[in-house]
DNA sequence: TCTGGGGTCCTAGGACCC
DNA sequence: TCTGGGGTCCTAGGACCC
């Protein structure tokens, strides 16, 4: 293994043999607050946190100094303001995020094409095939490294392995501002020390089962016969989280991502009992979840109304459409729906959102009835006047088709339906 | 400590079909 | 009818990630 860390420097073994690890993550350093720190350049060497200040927001970023006394994103602000009181809170400019990260992804595109983001600040890249173009992949993370810093005044930390979660579990051991390499054959002593909990994918309450069975390192998961981890956390979990221990992952870097749902959700300030004021919540968001679907190009099937009392329970109440919809009032008409069903007896509602689910291609544009890019109410109609024009399952989800059969909407109206007939008693 | 908002994936039970 | 097996769809809940 190999390491550097902010300052350059080697710090285990210099000639590694690299050629093997030819999957880089790479993962921006505390971006949110970075980002927020080149404009407040002053704010350098104070403990900075990105969030709302107010309520019941939780930290979104914060960067090193401030971590140092125990903040963390994703903790609640008020136990973050309590643990470090001199912080300097900074509300979040997402904009101006999503144009660094454009810029560091453009970085990333000239090494390679192989690029997967991940998230809006982290990305797999493949550069076996960009080894005689740019060097190997110790080199090739360097310059990225090299240029990120130069053009953006960002860093970034990178991990290399032969897989993919290897090098994303290298990455944020090489954190801040490091390089780690992760060569084939040192991909077990790499992994095996490690606590369990660090491995992608287990969480607090996997941690807590796997802790339970005596598992302590990713080493002792690997030697735990199959059949008694899955019985303990799932059969699916179980195979795969014993194939990580042995370094096993066969997934690459895929380039394209069927998004698979679109939702809204807010928590409100102080809980709500009024049951008209939720239910404008819920057109508002409906129409949002509507214009989001419209501009992707998707239509939805499954409208998902989901609540957050204020015990913190949640529940979530879905309805299946007959026709596929990117319409605000017809989500609306199915989220208030079940809704009400929930409201009838009354209900204290710390949370409330919707979201579609069950996404097909929703290319009415094709069509000349509207417009993707054009948010005006008139064009609230589209869809449904698609399916009214072809009839019942003229919009159908990509999803039942499968991914090479999607077709547009309209289009698919005039192939004969591919279910029709197979109704027969054929049982045996 | 008192818990955001955007998502993905898995489990499990029941309806329904052949 | 005292009932098998396999597949798909729908629904609800929950773990996990950034």
């Amino acid at each position: 293994m190999s390491r550097q860390d902010g300052s350059d420097r080697t710090v285990s073994a210099a000639n590694v043999d690299d050629s093997s690890a030819t999957l880089l993550h790479i993962d921006m350093d505390a971006f949110f607050a970075s980002v927020e720190l080149l404009d407040h350049p002053e704010l350098v060497d104070k403990p900075v946190i990105v969030g709302h200040r107010s309520g019941r927001s939780v930290v979104t970023a914060a960067n090193y100094v401030a971590r140092r006394y125990g903040v963390n994103s994703a903790m609640p602000m008020a136990l973050a303001l309590r643990r470090c009181p001199d912080a300097v809170v900074l509300e979040p400019h997402m904009g101006r995020y999503r144009d660094f990260s454009e810029q560091v992804m453009g970085i990333f595109t000239d090494m390679t094409p192989l690029v997967e983001p991940l998230s809006i600040d982290e990305a797999f890249l493949d550069v076996s095939g960009a080894r005689r173009l740019h060097g190997s992949p110790a080199v090739i993370a360097a310059l990225i490294r090299e240029r990120v810093q130069s053009e953006t005044g960002l860093t970034c930390s990178v991990g290399a392995a032969s897989t993919k979660f290897v090098a994303k579990m290298a990455s944020s051991r090489a954190k801040p501002n490091g390089l780690l390499v992760v060569p084939a054959e040192d991909t077990l002593a790499f992994l095996h020390p490690l606590p369990v909990g660090s491995l992608w994918g287990v969480g607090a309450v996997t941690e807590n089962s796997l802790l339970g069975l005596g598992l302590r390192t990713i080493g002792d998961l690997a030697a735990m016969p199959l059949p008694v981890l899955q019985k303990t956390i799932g059969e699916v979990a179980g195979r795969k989280l014993h194939e990580l221990a042995w370094g096993r992952d066969p997934r690459g870097v895929t380039l394209e991502r069927e998004e698979k749902s679109v939702g809204h959700e807010i928590t409100f300030e102080h809980d709500v009992t009024d049951v008209a004021r939720l239910r404008s919540e819920l057109l508002r968001q409906s129409d949002a979840v509507a214009v989001s679907l419209r501009r992707a190009g998707l239509v939805g099937r499954c409208v998902v109304l989901k609540l957050r009392y204020t015990d913190f329970s949640t529940v979530t109440r879905s309805r299946t459409l007959a026709e596929a919809t990117n319409v605000g009032r017809r989500i609306y008409e199915e989220a208030a729906a079940s809704f009400d069903l929930l409201a009838a007896r009354g209900i204290r509602v710390r949370l409330i959102g919707v979201r579609v689910e069950q996404l097909g291609d929703g290319d009415g544009a094709g069509l000349g009835l509207w417009d993707p890019d054009d948010d005006w109410r008139g064009a609230e109609l589209a869809v449904d006047s698609v399916s009214a024009r072809f009839g019942r399952g003229s919009v159908r989800p990509a999803s039942l088709l499968g991914p090479s059969q999607a077709r547009p909407v309209g289009l698919d109206a005039t192939k004969p339906n591919p279910r029709a007939g197979e109704r027969g008693d054929d049982n045996p």
